[in-house]
This record gives C-alpha cells, structure tokens and sequence, in this order.
DNA sequence: AGCACGCCGACT
DNA sequence: GTCGGCGTGCTC
C-alpha cells in the first residue's frame, strides 16, 4: 500500500483552497489512457447510483481492477468510487451508455487494493435492481468492515481521504529452527531450557512467552543469534480466543446418524454434485440435530477444496453455536456477530479474505464476507425475520443467497422447525426462480429425547376461580416438582411488541409520545416514560402516588400495564426455596460484555435453577437438564398487527417448547393463554404444525398475503405532512395508471395485475417530528415489480425535504 | 450529495 | 441598487 502519503497533496486539487496566484499553471500533458472503467460513486443517492465511465491512466493500470477504491473528479468535488468494470474501449464497457469520450475524465489515483470481486460486483448489481437500492449501498455490504477510504470534506470546505482507523496487528512468533531441536543448553541456562520446553509444540507468540515466563526477551534473542530459534512476525487475527465452559459447546461427531440427518445429508449432496444453485430446506423438529447435518455437510465441501458460510441469527449467535463449529474445523472458521470489536471484525473478515478461514459462521451480513470459491450456503433458522434487513438495502438473506447459490453453482441449505411460509410454498411448487426446492423432513431427535408433553393453562378459568398469581397452578406445581427433583426450568416471558406502559383506568388513555404517536414505555426505575422511536423521555408518578394524574380525564389510576421480567423474578424468589439459582436474561441482564456467556454458564453450573428469560432464551439452548418450560402468557405474541403474528408466535413458542426434554428424561411445557383455541396454540399442544400452518396459510390466500403476492411497502416521510402526502399521492397515481394501462399484458400473460393499495398514514403516524405516509404493492409471484417502481420514483423525482424508501418483501409494515 | 446557475424579496 | 432565499439541473 505505497502512496499514501501523497494522497493527501493531490487533494488539494478539489474543492477551494487558497486562490492560485501562479500566472503560469504548469500544463501536464494528459496521460495516455490504457483502458476504461466503469466507477460507482461511493455516493449514496438514487440519482448517482448508476456507474460513471472514467478513464484509466497507464501508470496505475496495473492496480485499477474490479474492486478496487478509486479517488476520482467527480462535477467540481474529489469522490471516492468503486471499479465495478474494465474494458479496453469506452464502448464495450458495461452500463454505459454512448458518451463523448472528450467528457470522460481519468481516474486520479488507487485508494485500495481491490476489495471484492466481479461476481460480487454482480451480485450487488442484481441487489440494486431487486431491492430498488443505490449500487453503492449494495457494495459497501461486500467491502471490509471498518470500511475502505473514503473521501469527506472538512470544516475548512478541503476535500480529503479518510482511511479506516482500524489497523491490522503483527504478533512475532518464536519457534525452533530444524538445528534447534538438537541443541543443547548449557547446564546453568534455566531460561533457555524454558524457553525451549515451551516451543516444543509449536510456535508461541512472543507476547505469550513474555506474560507467561516474566521477560523472554534476552533469552530469544540470545538464542536466535545461535539460529536456535527464529522470530517471525505474522498477522494477528483478533476474535479467534472465545473460550467457553458450557458442556454442549463441543462438535465432535456423533456414533450414528439419524435417518432424517442421512436423508437431509442425501439431498445435499445431490444439490452439490447438480451444481445448479439447488436449495434445500431441512425441517426438523427442535433437537432434531440440524447443526450436525451443517456440519457434516461443510465437511464434504472443504474436502472438495471450497469453503462454507453459515447465516445464524443474530440472538442465537452464542458461544455454544460458534463453540461447535470451532470445535469441529478449529482455525478455519471466521465468526462475525454484533458482539465484536472493530479490529476483531476487521480481522476475522481478513482470515477470510486470506484465505486462513474457509468457514464462515455468522449473523445476516456474514453473506457478504470474502469467501474464496463458496461451495455451500447454510442459513439456520429460515424463518427468522431477522434475516431481513430494516434498513436500505432492504434485502433479505435468504433471498440475496438463493441468488448467490445460483450464480456459484452450489446448494443453499435452509434450516428451521418452522419454516417461512415462503419456504413452504416453494418446496411445495418444487421449484423457484429456476432453482430446485426439496424439503426434507427430521421428525425423530437423536438418542433417547422424546417430544415434550404440552399443556395449556387458561388463564380465563385460573381468573374466574379467583386466582390473582401470576402463575397458573399447573405452572406452580410444575415448578414444585422441578424443585423436588433438582432439575432445570425455563421460563418465557415474551415481551416483543410489548413493554410496560401506564393506561388510565378509567378512560383508557395510554400516554403516548407527541412527536411519534407510539404508546411511551414505562420505566420503573428512573420513573419515567420513554418513547422507543425518538429517545424522548418524561417524568411521571403512576398510580398508587397520590399525585398521580391521567393526561387526558384527570383520573389517579394512571397505572402501569403488563408485567416486567424483574416483577416475575421477584415472585420466583418468593415462592422457590432459596438454594434455587433464578437467573434472567433479558435486554437489560446481558448488556455488559459476555454477560450472556456467563448467566448461560451459572445456568448450566447450578444443581436446580430457573432461566427467566424474553424470546432470547427461546432459541439455540441446550440444556439436557431442563425439564419444564413455563410459557408466563402466551397472547403479547398473538395479538399484533402484523400478518405474520401467527408465524412468529408459532416459532417462539416451538422454539421455547423444544428447550424442555432434550437429555434422557422427558420434557413437559405449560402455555398459559387466554387464547386457547387460537390455532397457534392449539398447533403447539398438539404437536401438529399443519393445524396452524393449513389455517394460516387459508388466511393469507383470502387476504392476498406472501407467499401469494409479493409485498412492496413504499414509505414517505417529511416534517411536513401535506408535502409528504402529495408526494406520495403522485406515486401512487403513476403506479396505478401504468398498471392500469398494462393491464391486458398482464392477464394474457396469465398473471394477476399488480395492485396498489393507499396510500395511508402509518401505523407508526409521526417519528422524530416527520409524518409518514406509506401505499403497499402487491405484485405477483415472479413479476418484476421493482423495475415498475424504480422507473415511477424516476418519474416522479426528488422533491426537497421529503424521503422515500422501497422495502421489497416488507416484513415491517408499521 | 453538493454545487452552480438563476430568478424574486428586504437590507447595508 | 445588491445580498441571499432555495428551485432546477448536472456531474463520467
């Protein structure tokens, strides 16, 4: 990386620095040009998403590739861009419409070595048209965290070069040298009779040798003048030391394969050996033993000398997960979760790029890591809605691999025990976008385990027996014999959707927040209401304090709803003997650094303990202990509005459900519900997913939900509502007339005309002091909507102080 | 995004 | 008279 010192001198070009008072500009013949490259600007903005033609000049046309940063003229600015293309001619160069070649300005100089590849280029190309995102925002997925150069201007209105802050670290690696092995120290040489003992198996970092032995220094030196032993430096990969106790951390292979983990292996192979992009969905229960299907998978693709990357999400990315998959490949796995430090990240995405790590194991973004040659793309969990991205590009995971499996010709495992209805309906069809889908079921869990028996208690009897607890008396007993019998429980207390809040008891007013119309979430401690969206806070003083006060009618019972998890901690401490551990995990417990390492290794260390915990214990744990798992109420999760409830309270409480049983004694569940006949429940008692999969599935066909349509949600948003509203009426207008006007192509095609429905208000009416207005597109399966939507926001252009956004495959419809 | 060009109101 | 408001158009 040379010249980077004089970068900063070239920018004195750009922007406007002190008056050039030289009367004789000294003319620099222009450089001859070796070829041409099309450039993304690293400038985020609809109306510069498209790439620019620059040209090439010969003295660095050796390090202009694909990929690489460039600092470019762009207008009367310095920019930073992206070589997505290179060709010999101005013409041949792709997206790139005829231009003036008198027009095209050279490249001014490489900021980095190139950072990703044509095919990523590709596929961030498909992203943009897809997601109806920039091609810059879609690069930078690809690029190093902690960033590549980029180009800001500072106070003083000067263009300059800003290199990422994270650096790379040297460690200096002290081992024998071949003659060091028959060396022989002098008898009164204790340090180096040390020092050699400690490099007999291997290389140890000189740090190492210092901290362990106090100052290793003179000796190494002293020995390697004699050639003993040799220093070498070599890059340090920080994130790669994650130590855990926890007892199921460990991925040594298992005796004996089930049949559904052979047959799943089957298919996989099949795909891989088809190299078509096939994709397979295994759906196995809980503690069916997918990991191990994972890895046994990757194993075969490293054996055929190409990598793996594994997408987890991100709440059950833990020490447990990476602990298996380090214990199986060792050095070769790279871990990437929002949990690391900038350098750690920085360096486990080099391991990849290097080449050191040929496994990847990782939340969403993981995808995008520098994997050389991808043979095998696994996504655990399918169904989890967090593989959606909520911010542009809104892309989904599963998705952007689907496309990225076909492109390297290699399979895409998804993994769930309650697949996405999406997934369902593909696999049921056999076939999407080209690709094969094959469900493979894994009914039986490995070993001994049964399924847990499921009970409900409801809790509209428990109240009309005059029960005021908080825990129904099946789930008092349950917890009694837990007790009784030293074993573990879980307990759920699903709060998604749902926090604290205060509502007046006498005319049902919540508070509500006056710049984002969302209820304020109570906080017991500092006695204040706070909006989730804006930050903002306020005091107040709920019933039973005498001063409290209803905003709207006056009234004193201005008091608080819902349950927190400390109220339910406190009730456990009470009714359990103290020799009980209760450990809760929620938001608040794991904020500190591994705090939720350490409240999983108490866990797993004490004789007799309850876990009380929100949904972030519902996924991934395996504690063979745990017999019971309590549900405290199962409706927060049923009773949002969102059409995808059902299916993520189905999972929630599956995923919850499978916690209980998995050693060799056998697992009972209590759900406590006011809701027993909804059809999630009844589908979780009953250990039979198609009751609720069959009604949900009816449900959506009615309401011409996904898997029917695909869904588009076009948000606007501005401080003023009437410019946002008319903004959004135009694009609404222009959507509903082109698909108006094509209307008879679209039904000799056979297919449904696309529809528009709003524009509307959000559900989510003011955040930060903008009004947001958003319309939903319902399009056909396989249409391409996006283009129509893209060529509409080019029509209708850009109007000040109004923001737009396009969430193709919208999860989040507030 | 950021900047230049361009056309209408209240100020040294 | 001009300084300056932000609407429009352009950047390889």
């Amino acid at each position: 990386m040379g010249g980077i010192g004089a970068m900063a001198e070239q920018l004195s070009l750009f922007g406007s620095p002190e008056p050039e008072e030289t009367p004789a500009k000294p003319e620099f013949a222009p450089e001859p040009v070796a070829a041409y490259a099309s450039v993304v600007l690293d400038i985020p903005t609809r109306a510069l998403s498209e790439p620019f033609a620059y040209g090439i000049p010969r003295s660095i046309a050796n390090e202009a590739q694909i990929g690489s940063t460039v600092l470019v003229h762009f207008g009367n600015r310095a920019a930073a861009g992206y070589i997505v293309d290179i060709a010999p001619e101005l013409g041949d160069l792709q997206g790139i419409n005829a231009l003036d070649p008198a027009r095209i300005k050279a490249i001014e100089a490489i900021l980095s070595k190139p950072l990703f590849t044509a095919e990523a280029a590709r596929i961030a190309r498909w992203m943009s048209r897809e997601y109806v995102a920039t091609l810059s925002e879609c690069l930078r997925l690809f690029l190093p965290p902690g960033g590549s150069p980029r180009v800001v201007k500072g106070d003083d209105g000067v263009w300059a070069v800003e290199r990422p802050a994270v650096k790379p670290i040297q460690n200096r690696w002290v081992m024998l040298t071949p003659e060091g092995f028959d060396y022989t120290p002098p008898k009164t040489a204790v340090r180096q009779r040390q020092l050699i003992e400690a490099l007999q198996c291997g290389p140890v970092t000189t740090r190492d040798l210092n901290l362990l032995y106090n100052s290793m220094s003179a000796t190494i030196k002293a020995l390697e003048k004699r050639g003993v032993v040799v220093v070498e430096e070599r890059r340090a990969w920080r994130g790669c030391s994650e130590q855990t106790t926890l007892s199921s951390a460990t991925g040594k292979a298992p005796v004996a394969l089930t049949n559904g983990q052979k047959q799943a292996l089957a298919q996989i192979e099949r795909a891989r050996l088809d190299a078509h992009g096939d994709v397979v969905l295994v759906d196995g229960v809980t503690g069916s033993g997918k990991t191990e299907v994972y890895l046994s998978a990757i194993e075969r693709v490293l054996a055929a000398g190409r990598s793996a990357c594994v997408l987890v999400p991100e709440i059950s990315l833990t020490a447990q997960t990476v602990g298996r998959f380090r214990s199986r490949f060792g050095e070769t796995v790279a871990v990437f979760h929002s949990r690391l430090s900038a350098g750690e990240r920085l360096d486990q995405w080099d391991m990849v790029a290097s080449g050191a790590a040929r496994v990847v194991v990782g939340a969403r973004s993981a995808l995008f890591c520098p994997l050389d040659d991808p043979g095998l793309i696994i996504i655990d969990e399918e169904h989890e809605t967090s593989y959606k991205q909520g911010s542009s590009p809104r892309y989904h995971a599963r998705e952007v691999a689907a496309e990225m499996a076909r492109r390297y010709r290699c399979p895409l495992v998804l993994g769930s025990a309650t697949p996405s209805a999406e997934a369902l309906d593909r696999c049921r069809r056999g076939t999407y976008n080209g690709a094969t889908w094959t469900r493979v079921e894994m009914p039986e869990r490995p070993g001994h385990a049964v399924l847990p028996t499921v009970r409900i208690a409801d809790l509209r009897r428990e109240f009309s027996h005059g029960s005021r607890s908080m825990f129904s008396k099946p789930l008092m007993e349950g917890l009694e014999r837990v007790v009784e019998r030293r074993e573990k429980a879980v307990l759920l207390h699903n709060r998604r959707g749902f926090a604290p809040f205060l509502m007046c008891r006498e005319c049902g007013c919540v508070p509500t927040c006056n710049h984002c119309s969302t209820a304020l979430t109570y906080h017991e401690r500092t006695h204040t209401l706070q909006c989730h969206t804006c930050g903002s806070s306020w005091r107040v003083q709920p019933y039973p304090a005498p001063t409290s006060r209803c905003p709207k009618c006056g009234s004193r019972y201005l008091a608080k709803m819902g349950l927190g998890t400390q109220q339910i901690e406190d009730a456990l401490h009470q009714m359990l003997p103290e020799d009980v551990a209760i450990i809760r995990m929620d938001a608040d417990s794991t904020r500190g650094k591994d705090a939720h390492k350490k409240l999983l290794e108490r866990f797993d260390a004490a004789d007799c303990a309850v876990l009380l915990g929100t949904q972030m214990i519902a996924k991934g744990l395996d504690f063979p202990e745990v017999t019971l798992v309590g549900v405290v109420n199962a409706d927060f999760a049923l009773k949002l509005p969102d059409f995808r409830a059902g299916e993520r309270a189905y999972d929630l409480l599956e995923q919850v459900a499978g916690r209980a049983g998995r050693g060799d004694r056998p697992g009972e569940v209590i759900i406590q519900t006011y809701l027993p006949e909804d059809p999630v429940i009844r589908a979780v008692a009953e250990h039979d997913r198609s009751i609720f999969t069959d009604y949900d599935l009816d449900q959506r066909r009615d309401a011409l939900y996904p898997p029917f349509v695909r869904l588009v949600n076009i948000l606007v948003w501005s401080t003023k509502a009437d410019d946002a509203q008319d903004y959004i009426g135009r694009i609404a207008k222009l959507l509903k007339r082109r698909w108006h006007a094509a209307a008879p192509d679209f039904l000799r095609a056979g297919r449904a005309v696309p529809q528009v429905l709003g524009p509307a208000s959000c559900v989510i009416e003011r955040a930060k002091d903008r009004y947001r207005f958003h319309l939903l597109v319902k399009s056909p399966v396989g249409y391409h909507v996006s283009d129509d939507i893209d060529a509409c926001l080019k029509e209708v252009g850009s109007v000040r102080g109004v923001s737009v956004s396009v969430d193709v495959d919208a999860y989040d419809l507030m």
